[in-house]
DNA sequence: GGTGATTTGTTGACTTTGGCAACCTAACAC
DNA sequence: GTGTTAGGTTGCCAAAGTCAACAAATCACC
């Protein structure tokens, strides 16, 4: 029964190695001898278990104008895949996306009104239906992964509060996983955000950052310390958004007073530029940079400041690399950088701010898809024999 | 040369069963079979190995009124020994403990005046060098932990800045090895403290944990994340004592204002009670509970309000399963466990708030010698094998 | 274009290691 | 004493990775 130690180190080599042309991408066999520091000879087998089921293929190698003989390249097989679905509040998006990363298709169904969990269970069913004819036979869905804008339970997909969309208490990947038969994972879409601009983003090769952003209705975060994304002991950890940064009287969404989330807002801004609230984050990204009125330049430097206190008591605390700014909060920080960054040196203490870098995310819309995916291909990745058994 | 993998294989076993009776204490081999899942000749085969490198030692079976043929008890083995050494305002600390977690010995150094890095590596070793009666023969001592209240970069033991004592850029690990012949790791005093209350004190089995330790000169802590210690990028994290909690004028010792560390202060408790500044832990929380003069009152209350926003802000972002208050902290927390409860859960989403518990640190003196002597059998730990070939 | 150097895949023998099962031992219970 | 139960011991087996020898594929140089 116990799964014999054996079998626990050949998955656990299986899944190094997967896991490595998973995030690495394309590789040649002898690169995988080289990062792994197994033998060739376990390589090919491994390899050639893994593309007998189905995950990995390997290709001709490229011409390389190397001496010696050019060893294959292994990639993820395009054939799995798997579902990303992101409620937000005026649209539910779902898009098909490959082992390899790569968004294949993505719908994106706008919604007079913010949906309920049934209605947006409803709209994403039917967007998966209408993918059924991109799937069939061309790709082996192990999955769906959700992003959702609020607390959720990670180990059943229970939505415990998604205040924006006025969620409570819903189990959504029990609904949606009787919609449309695939198993269903969810997360916080900050942290998923996290995973991807950590895999492909600006905190690429980082083991310890720290990843903010700044979205319509508040700030969203997430931690990875060591490497690993810090879930907390229930699944709800990264809510940057609810520390203190001053004594205001300004109130965020938890009805919390002077937190960074009440302080540091996008209709802030929006109110100095005079601009409504259907701008996106890259026009407002501009009309900051474009705009030298003063008072777009004092509401800047408050934010910021702001900003800085809450980045400096969590840069103390844990010390990572990089701070990643995502949403409004990478436009705030654009205006001006170097404000920020003193503003976070003079709260932190010199040794802890030595080597931190404060960076703009490059998370675009596909790349949280894509770590909503992320999602649902982690139990492949897990366990790599348990693919193509189902 | 690369390690083989069943090298690795066997290392890792043989680490984690070793990892279990030091931190399990006592265990029969019936119990490791059990707790591992290892087949019963496995572990038959490791325990003999790791009883032939001197590491653990078999006893007759305690009688259990049991059924069926008594298991033989698989302890560590007492001579097996670290040294920790703690370097303090007033005096230095010198320990010598076992693998079993006994403390041997111990031997405090009061000093006249706060000792410069050299006096203490001096003083310390002076002790080392009396306790060598006690170690000849008796004891193999794997190595130094040295629990330094200050940044420590943990990779070679510089002290990098330790306020209280002074020091700055001292390359303490390096000066103690020369002195006393033995490898020396050097950490945060805190972060030792954190562990040893993890492995046996009020964070027993839980994987994510925050620890604040109130000292005379400021507060410092540590946090464990799914089960890891968190050093962060350069092993500084941990200092929650700069964590902004009001816009006050007060400043603490890094020159910040309005931190933790400047509002919640011991000395701020006993300036309000009247008394001076050589009381100890345990005599301040007898004073406070037996005060009920209005400004000792206002002062407690004004302070654990401060706490619970610095509290409320590391709970949001890492969601633990438990807080734990040392030092005076924990004294201020016993006048009124339900104010800081209440203030923090004021402050935290209900959600994340679900669960959690806030206590009290058991960490004794002694504690602190054990975290620190860890470090030092860090490295057996890891690698049973490397030991008895030095 | 042939030859050598270099790198890498392939194959089968070898080694290590843990699991397994049969057997033996030591306690309790009646 | 005999039965029952739990656990150590031993020899055999299967799995998995290493190793070494060989084959293949490319480049470089004559």
């Amino acid at each position: 029964m116990h799964g014999s130690s054996h079998d626990d180190v050949r998955r656990h080599i299986q899944r190094t190695v997967l896991r490595l042309v998973h995030h690495r991408g394309p590789t040649s066999r002898a690169g995988l001898t080289r990062l792994t520091g197994l033998n060739r000879s376990t390589i090919s087998a491994l390899v050639a278990q893994l593309t007998a089921l189905g995950l990995v293929e390997e290709r001709q190698p490229d011409a390389t104008n190397q001496v010696g003989r050019p060893s294959p390249v292994v990639a993820v097989n395009g054939r799995v895949a798997a579902l990303a679905v992101h409620p937000e509040i005026d649209a539910v998006t779902v898009a098909l996306v490959g082992l390899d990363g790569v968004v294949r298709r993505r719908i994106r169904c706008p919604m007079p009104q913010t949906p309920s969990a049934a209605a947006a269970v409803r709209l994403a069913a039917d967007a998966i239906a209408d993918l059924r004819g991109d799937i069939e036979g061309r790709h082996d869905v192990v999955g769906v992964g959700v992003a959702v804008p609020g607390l959720v339970r990670t180990s059943d997909g229970l939505v415990r509060h998604a205040p924006h969309l006025g969620w409570t208490d819903e189990p959504l990947s029990e609904m949606l996983a009787a919609a449309v038969g695939y198993p269903v994972h969810a997360g916080n879409d900050a942290s998923l955000g996290l995973l991807a601009e950590r895999d492909g983003g600006s905190g690429v090769g980082c083991t310890d950052l720290i990843y903010l952003n700044g979205g319509a209705s508040g700030i969203g975060g997430g931690v990875i310390v060591g490497g690993r994304v810090v879930g907390g002991h229930a699944g709800y950890a990264g809510e940057f958004g609810h520390t203190r940064v001053s004594d205001g009287t300004a109130v965020d969404s938890a009805g919390f007073r002077g937190t960074l989330e009440a302080e540091v807002t996008r209709s802030g801004l929006l109110n100095a530029l005079g601009l409504t609230g259907e701008t996106d984050a890259d026009t407002l990204e501009h009309a900051l940079l474009a705009s030298d009125a003063p008072r777009v330049k004092a509401e800047v430097h408050r934010q910021l400041d702001h900003l800085a206190v809450a980045l400096a008591g969590a840069v103390n605390v844990l010390n990572p690399q990089v701070v990643v700014l995502g949403g409004f909060l990478a436009a705030l920080r654009a205006v001006d950088p170097d404000r920020l960054h003193h503003a976070v040196a003079a709260l932190t203490l010199p040794t802890v701010f030595e080597g931190l870098r404060i960076d703009a995310a490059m998370l675009g819309s596909d790349l949280l898809m894509i770590g909503a995916a992320e999602l649902a291909f982690a139990g492949v990745l897990d366990d790599p024999h348990s693919f193509g058994r189902a």
